[in-house]
DNA sequence: GAGTTTGAAACT
DNA sequence: CAGTTTCAAACTC
């Protein structure tokens, strides 16, 4: 976590600040799904909480559709203990609003940035009528948890905001915190800027409206309703009572006078790209200045409390030096009159009232509406008292004070309206430049449908907002089709979606669309190698780029196949300077464990969705979870929004341990050792084969002239495509982790609608794509059905997803962790498990008849593992059933015999070129097999000292 | 491609 | 837990 002082000083930086759409708020909190995962993330390592048998622990190290523990890390608790006034830690901001009523003590709330505090959130975000989001309902998890909104920053971090809801309403506020208002505002880091992306209304009554071009909505909670263009709102969050610092108002009331106020959300991204969501009773009125066209609905006092951001301004960015935060709105690009509306209501009804701001020493008459205080320290509390009674005047105008521990000064953010007749305003601001100030913008996100069209940054410091949006991709709104990505673990995780991601993601798309389109390009016909060599902790880029790939792929498919249970999501991930255009485009970069994906669908007219990946710290590697702010819809279980993890190795794959080979081979003899190293060089080849026939079918685009963004042609590949488990005679593929994985064949179930374990897509976790299954639920569309599926799988046998075949230990040999039980195919067909996994049988196996035995020349290196005993010891402990179980086998395997039976053969014929009578040639052949077992004794001798040494080594 | 065989999964 | 049935893949022709 950042230092509070990295805070502070991200404050003064000057360094362009990264934007955040406002997208990058609502994601974490979108559903349940989310709320697993923070929950998750509280409980690390224990996520029991639901109860359900998702949770079985022993799934753990496997990939299985259950809820994985520390799946998710995201969150450490730094809430703070004191909810009071009181500054938190560095990142804690106090805001205080300027009340009319208590002037002297100005309500105080602080705004906490809790980093990696999983909060369940209690607002409701709505998309339109859809709700996004419901956290209102408090889970049966952790009513405490409820008040927290998770922002998400671009950096990756979730930061929740922690507000209290009203006196009447909640018993969970915050202690200390005076109102019912949001109290806490947790930033990991200094404040930067927010971004809200198109049409995002901040409404007092704590409603987040964002305008959604072609929908009419009417926020009905906020006092100050304008009826906007559809708007994206975020319920839930209670305003702070307005005068009454300490009262707290029911945000309900819609005639909210000025000290019942609707809380109003800022949000503000410190220099780290942390993202404070202010929430205020009192208003703070950004865009407050906006001439609004049409609308003069000044809604009196309510205006004045209300924090709305225009839909047309879409982001807020922070600038940097000077000592002003300036929100500056952007004049909307198409819904103007939408954004009018909105901001208008609030803003204007507000009675300007002008205040005095310190800065840099200097007095600067400001209007208090469009000023937010940032004091440095937790003291800072008395010296907005003081500004704000400046301001007593007009109790409308709230003029709010974050508090910026160790930072020295009173900062205050103002917000300017871009507009032109805005414009004006904020020209007149009278900040002297030579306070640091900080600017945040409000750019309008063009709107989603809209394509390609660069976002539009009235910032001061465009080139910041640029640079920050182009990164984003495109969300497409309203789009509830799901995305589905599997886990480095290789688990498929149906991204629990909030139904839609409004227009926040619409910005970067546009911007990005271009640029998408080359990546895709240059993915689809560019070097794949990039993504192999990629390195683990590169995973997801190498994901990305098999996705993109893919993506082009899918076309190819589309034509073909049962498209329409397929999914149609590309996922593409941030990929590092390695990826160039094609990820930069794309991804937006995180720079904590939580990454951003953009998944773009591939039909044409499909949004693309982006949601977040959130790398499990410490010993868990990968992506261990996603949020995704597409729609699944809530409906869907927590196994599902957690994502299970499939199959990282189904029951066909295998992983091929090096060290351990490396361990093996200088055990071996020098004859196992040579055909050991035989074995590699066949299989290194192979390997190489594998990746250069996906190199190639994956490079290969089957729809060049075809936008690839927009349409990846076909039903783009899935992830879990991508990294399905190599299964014999499938096409091999190379996975996103970089290992070789191959499709398996596509099922062909008819009876089992695919959900249950006959179907191998399904038991591995995948869903069914180009398969020729009838009546298939697994997919998407049935999300419901294959959840339940699931869950009654998982009743059935906890296990029941887990790998198959697994090494007990990093080198260890792997091993049908249930055994076969065949009776007729002598473990030799593939009907076997074990041996179509290449594996020996064990002693855990109930075969009758097997011959599936070790050292099989078709077995891979593994195998050679036999030679060693390493494999049958096993069996051995295991009162052996086989005959083959005994220690002789151990050292007497085919192998051996083979080489045997090879040097008394090479003797036979060395005889008879040279004439030798026959008698001479047993005698010779005899002996050779004499030398042979001498040798096999001989080593099995000292293999039996050897382990015994190491075994009284370790016990010792 | 149809039919058979096989063994895991599902069911009782 | 064992026996039976169901199922889909593997296999054979």
């Amino acid at each position: 976590m950042d230092t509070s002082g990295g805070n502070l000083d991200s404050l003064d930086d000057t360094e362009p600040l990264p934007e955040l759409s406002f997208e990058d708020f609502l994601e974490p909190t979108s559903d349940k799904s989310s709320q697993h995962m923070e929950i998750d993330a509280l409980d690390s390592d224990d996520d029991d909480i639901d109860g359900d048998e998702l949770a079985d622990p022993a799934n753990d190290s496997l990939n299985t559709p259950q809820f994985k523990k520390n799946v998710v890390h995201i969150l450490e608790d730094k809430r703070l203990p004191s909810p009071g006034v009181t500054v938190l830690k560095s990142h804690a901001i106090k805001v205080v609003t300027a009340g009319a009523t208590s002037p002297v003590k100005p309500q105080i709330k602080d705004l906490k940035i809790l980093n990696n505090l999983k909060a369940i959130p209690s607002n409701a975000v709505k998309i339109g009528s859809t709700t996004i989001a419901n956290t209102s309902t408090t889970g049966s998890i952790t009513k405490t948890l409820s008040n927290l909104t998770p922002i998400k920053t671009q950096d990756g971090r979730v930061i929740f905001v922690q507000k209290s809801v009203p006196g009447t309403q909640t018993k969970a506020t915050v202690a200390g915190s005076p109102g019912g208002g949001i109290r806490r505002l947790v930033a990991p880091a200094g404040i930067q800027k927010a971004v809200l992306s198109k049409g995002m209304t901040l409404a007092n009554t704590g409603l987040v409206k964002a305008a959604v071009p072609g929908k009419v909505v009417t926020t009905g909670t906020t006092g100050s309703s304008s009826s906007s263009s559809t708007t994206f709102t975020i319920k839930g969050i209670t305003p702070l009572a307005g005068g009454s610092a300490k009262v707290a108002s029911p945000v309900t009331s819609p005639t909210c006078s000025t000290s019942a106020q609707p809380s109003k959300i800022q949000v503000v991204r410190t220099a780290d790209g942390k993202i404070i969501k202010i929430n205020q009773t009192s208003s703070v009125l950004l865009n407050a200045k906006q001439t609004v066209v049409g609308t003069s609905a000044p809604r009196g006092t309510s205006a004045a409390n209300a924090v709305k951001l225009s839909p047309s301004t879409s982001n807020v960015v922070v600038g940097k030096s000077v000592g002003q935060v300036v929100l500056k709105t952007t004049a909307p690009v198409k819904q103007a009159a939408t954004t009018t509306v909105s901001v208008a209501s609030t803003t204007t009804s507000a009675t300007p009232g002008k205040m005095l701001v310190q800065s840099g020493g200097k007095q600067i008459l400001v209007s208090s509406k469009n000023i937010i205080k940032l004091s440095p320290k937790a003291g800072a509390t008395s010296t907005i008292s003081n500004t704000t009674g400046g301001q007593a005047a007009s109790p409308t105008s709230g003029l709010h004070a974050i508090q910026l521990p160790g930072k020295g000064g009173v900062q205050y953010v103002r917000v300017l309206t871009n507009n032109k007749s805005a414009a004006g305003s904020s020209a007149t601001v009278t900040v002297p430049k030579t306070m640091q100030t900080q600017k945040i913008t409000v750019v309008r996100s063009p709107a989603a449908t809209s394509a390609a069209t660069t976002p539009v940054t009235s910032t001061p410091i465009p080139a910041v907002a640029a640079a920050t949006a182009a990164p984003k991709a495109s969300p497409s709104l309203g789009n509830t089709n799901k995305i589905v990505m599997r886990t480095t673990g290789g688990s498929i995780v149906p991204l629990p979606s909030m139904q839609t991601l409004v227009s926040k993601r619409a910005l970067g798309a546009n911007t990005n669309t271009p640029k998408l389109a080359s990546a895709t390009n240059s993915s689809s016909s560019g070097s794949p190698s990039g993504s192999q060599e990629s390195p683990r902790k590169n995973r997801l880029i190498d994901l990305n780029m098999h996705l993109a790939s893919a993506s082009s792929d899918a076309s190819d498919s589309s034509d073909a196949g049962p498209e329409a249970k397929k999914p149609r999501y590309v996922i593409t991930m941030q990929q590092g300077t390695q990826q160039g255009s094609q990820s930069a485009q794309k991804v937006i970069g995180r720079q904590t464990n939580m990454q951003r994906v953009v998944a773009s669908n591939t039909s044409p007219n499909a949004p693309k969705k982006i949601y977040n990946i959130v790398k499990s710290t410490g010993t868990n590697n990968g992506v261990k979870y996603m949020i995704c702010n597409s729609g699944v819809p809530q409906s869907s279980t927590s196994a599902m929004r957690r994502g299970y993890t499939g199959y990282v190795d189904n029951k066909l794959r295998r992983t091929l341990s090096i060290s351990s080979q490396q361990h093996r081979f200088k055990q071996m003899n020098p004859q196992q050792q040579t055909k050991h190293m035989q074995l590699q060089a066949q299989a290194k080849q192979r390997i190489r084969q594998q990746q250069m026939q996906t190199v190639s079918i994956k490079v290969e685009p089957k729809l060049p002239t075809q936008p690839p963004i927009q349409k990846p042609t076909g039903p783009a590949k899935p992830l879990f495509d991508i990294l399905k488990p190599p299964v014999p005679g499938a096409a091999p593929t190379v996975d996103a982790l970089g290992g070789m994985t191959t499709r398996r064949k596509h099922c062909n179930c008819s009876k089992s609608q695919c959900l249950k374990l006959y179907c191998d897509c399904f038991a591995n976790g995948e869903f069914c794509q180009d398969c020729t299954c009838k009546d298939c639920f697994n997919n998407l569309d049935y999300e419901v059905e294959r959840e339940r599926a699931i869950r009654s799988c998982l009743d059935r046998n906890p296990s029941a997803f887990k790998p198959k075949i697994t090494a007990p230990n990093s080198g260890d040999m792997r091993l049908h962790n249930k055994g076969c039980n065949c009776k007729r195919s002598g473990c030799l067909k593939n009907y076997c498990e074990c041996y179509e996994a290449k594996i020996p049988c064990t002693s855990i196996c109930k075969c009758v008849g097997c011959r599936n035995m070790e050292d099989r020349p078709d077995v891979d290196m593994d195998s050679l593992d036999g030679l060693m005993g390493t494999k049958n010891t096993k069996k051995d402990k295991a009162n052996d059933k086989h005959s083959h179980d005994n220690r002789a086998n151990v050292y007497l395997t085919d192998d051996v015999i083979e080489a045997t039976i090879m040097c008394m053969i090479s003797r036979i014929v060395m005889h008879e070129k040279q004439n030798m009578p026959v008698e001479d040639t047993e005698r010779e052949v005899m002996e050779e097999l004499g030398e042979s077992l001498n040798q096999i004794i001989t080593f099995a001798k000292e293999k039996h000292d050897t382990s015994h040494l190491d075994e009284s080594k370790a016990a010792s």
